[in-house]
Formats: C-alpha cells, sequence, structure tokens
DNA sequence: TACAAAATTGAATTCATTACAATTAATAAT
DNA sequence: ATTATTAATTGTAATGAATTCAATTTTGTA
C-alpha cells in the first residue's frame, strides 16, 4: 500500500494482473533483490512483513508472473526453480564453490544454428558452471 | 554380459568404474536410445530384462556415470533430470507441444562473453523451448 | 577359493511443488 | 456507499523425484 511508488501498480495492470497486497509485496521484493531467490526465499523474505503470507501463495504469484512475461525461471539448479526480474538477454553463471549466480551478457544471435530455422523459440536459457572468480582466488 | 560387445566394458573399465550387469545394461539402453532419458524412463526400459533392478541403483548408476563424465544431465525440465550421452557439445531444444527434444549444434566460442575471463567454466548449457517444425506443420 | 571392498536393493525419508476447498479480499454494478 | 461477483489467499494434504541407510549380494583381488 506504499502510495510512493505506482510503477510497480501500473506494471501490474497493464499485463492484466488484480492488484493485491501479496503481489505488490512480491514484486518489490524481486525489485530489491536482483539474487534470482528461490520460491522459499521470497517466502521467508516477506513472511516477517506479510505474516498471513503462505507458500502456495507465492508460487501463484509467481506463475502469474511468468505467465505476463514479468519474471524469468532460472533452472540453473536441479532441484529447485529460481526467478528472475527480467532486464533483458544474459546468460547464468553458478559457482559450484560458493553458490553465487552470476549474469553474464550474451551474443545469442551467433549462437543460433540454422537447424531450427523452422521452429517456432519462446525462450533461450544458457547456463555456465564451474568456480568464480573469488573463490579462485581464495583457493591459492 | 554379452561378449559380442567389449568396447562398452573397456569403456568403463578406462574411466575406473567396476563393471557390474546393471550398469553394463543402463550403458546399453543410453547407447540404443538417445532421447534424453529420465531415471524412470530408463528403470522402465529395463527391469524386464534385469528383473532384480532397483530405482536406486539407476541414480546411484547415473551419479556414477556423470561424474565419470560419459554421460551430461540435461535440466530443461524443471521437474526431473533427464541425460544424455555426450557425444560433443550441442544445445537441446524442447518442444512444449509434443514434449520432444531436439539435439542442435552450437557455437560457443562466439558466445562467451569477456566477463567470464577469469572464471573457472566446468559445464556449459544451452536450452531453447518453442514448437517444434512438426508441431507448427500439424496445427495449420 | 576366500577375503575385502564396493555395488545393489528396497523401505523409509526428504523436500519442492501442486491440488483442493474454505475463507478473504478486490473489482464491478447498483 | 453497499452489495454482488469474481478472483486471490490460505493451510492442509497429496504428489513425485531424488536421497538416506542398513542389509545383502556381487565384484575384483590375494
Amino acid at each position: 500500500m506504499l502510495a510512493e511508488d505506482n510503477s510497480i501498480q501500473d506494471m501490474l495492470r497493464e499485463k492484466n494482473i488484480r492488484l493485491s497486497h501479496q503481489r505488490l509485496m512480491v514484486l518489490e521484493y524481486m525489485s530489491a533483490n536482483h539474487n534470482h531467490p528461490t520460491a522459499d526465499q521470497i517466502f521467508n523474505g516477506l513472511k516477517g512483513t506479510v505474516p498471513s503470507l503462505s507458500k502456495t501463495t507465492i508460487y501463484n504469484t509467481m506463475d502469474a508472473f511468468l505467465e505476463a512475461g514479468i519474471i524469468r525461471p532460472v533452472n540453473i539448479e536441479d532441484n529447485e526453480v529460481r526467478y528472475d526480474i527480467v532486464t533483458g538477454e544474459h546468460g547464468h553463471f553458478k559457482c559450484d564453490s560458493c553458490g553465487r549466480i552470476y549474469d553474464f551478457d550474451l551474443d545469442l544471435d551467433h549462437l543460433t544454428s540454422g537447424q531450427l530455422a523452422a521452429f517456432k523459440i519462446d525462450s533461450r536459457d544458457v547456463y555456465f558452471r564451474g568456480t568464480c572468480k573469488e573463490c579462485l582466488k581464495s583457493k591459492s
């Protein structure tokens, strides 16, 4: 209900998503935390300020946002889904040492193969894994 | 125990993986079925010929093969892991209409961003989703 | 052939996600 | 404003892939 920031509410209305306190809070959380949170992380991050919050609501909300294209799933983990506010085309790097997920720029046009010329492509995901700069440094 | 094909056994010995009937059967199945099967599909495909087979053995076997680099995980689904016999660098396209997974060639060198120059990259996965040629044809 | 180490098995468990029905809240109509 | 309609929220229960673990069996080796 923070009247200060109408941009989030307008964004939802544009996408034909009905306003609710929970949805606004989730979007606010996503905007403040660009660290590709899981449903559980969003839930734990908000339950303090929204005591009635239910985990099911998080999943419902994510589904609504996914369908509207407001967020994007990050399936770089095999056991749980993460969510990303799309800010443009980019890849994800997961460090197997510290678990952190890094964004990196992409040039997908030079990647796309002619084999898929007749295919309708809706989403493109690029996931790299390995050890990040910081972890390599601390190991030596 | 089919003596006809020693190549699979040699492959395992090279990777320091102890031979077992189950492991040989799983590798034989993977070689015959290049359709990125799930653990469940492998289990159901083999339980007829290996009655004692356990689902846990499939998971254990896949873990051993993954560590040895004989197979590669395909995390294009959000709920279950698929497995691929590595034959070289390629991307995966999943058709949301028929569910089929297609391989396609990649040129990853032109994709890699300088941002990751100091990172140690162990695996690169490219997942596309959409509608395949066949499904587009039948829709029109 | 016998011993030691590793693999297999199945039952029980974990954990993310989904299903569902009752309650509550948000928008539209009066 | 008040009510009616419609959709969202909530909590509990269920699902299902994957893991844990201890007992049994198999494999490789001395």
